[in-house]
DNA sequence: ATAGGTGCAAAGTCTTTGCGCTTAA
DNA sequence: TTAAGCGCAAAGACTTTGCACCTAT
């Protein structure tokens, strides 16, 4: 068999994302819910981001190492599902939604980044 | 004295990153500068990529560490620049953007995120 | 019964940093 | 001369993983 189980900490893990709009690291869920499961692990709730991400169940934000770029102006990026290269992409910054952003949420939005993701012309042809 | 001075580390090191559109990680920095710089190391690069990153001449392109999201369809997202909090933005998904990507760059787009920054509304009154 | 999940701790990966030497100014 | 910067290696931070035990099915 090769099938997926309930798992109480899963379910820990997933509410206590549902349940907040914060956004959290690993680091965070781990503390928020170790006072009430005292033996639950790190590593778990690694392992159920992970996997709760991977099924899509919830979602990954950032890139897994940090790159850096010597264009400083803002332009949006292109960045391959498959094979993790990064491209730059020739599209104009629209500064209109910085002040849609500022409409919606009250915050002081100095900018934005776009990030496009997909599969890239080299890996297209490989499937 | 408290000056920033040339340095040829620096210099090879931005050099590299203009030269290329990669947006490559320290490592690749390293790699590439290593065979004709022997005896150049990773905590140089990784210095000096901070440090212009720091000074606005060139650009990081990742949150430090990573985050998740139990709300897993896209959405923008806003960063405070100051606390790091992360908040969800009621903006809508405009597909079109898509489509406008898939023009201008070949590779096949499933779809993008944004991603704004600046002073959250509890950064704001604290400067 | 048994394969998936867990806790724990060790290992891995990426990044930062302390220290003594080097070098631009 | 001298303080900024470097190379090196050790430490730190974040994440993954091997293994023996536990548990949903």
């Amino acid at each position: 068999m090769n099938g997926k189980r309930y798992s109480r900490q899963r379910e820990l893990i997933y509410e206590a994302l549902r349940q907040t709009d914060e956004h959290p690291t690993a680091e965070m869920v781990y503390h928020w819910l170790k006072p009430e499961n005292p033996n639950l692990s790190l590593g778990t709730v690694y392992r159920n981001l992970n996997l709760l991400a991977d099924e899509g169940t919830i979602r990954r934000m950032a890139f897994p190492v940090e790159r850096y770029d010597a264009r400083t102006e803002p332009h949006p990026h292109f960045c391959c599902d498959r094979c993790g290269c990064v491209y730059d992409l020739e599209m104009p910054y629209d500064p209109e939604l910085d002040r849609q952003a500022l409409l919606a949420s009250g915050h002081d939005v100095t900018g934005h980044a776009v990030t496009f993701h997909g599969l890239c012309v080299k890996c297209k042809p490989l499937h």
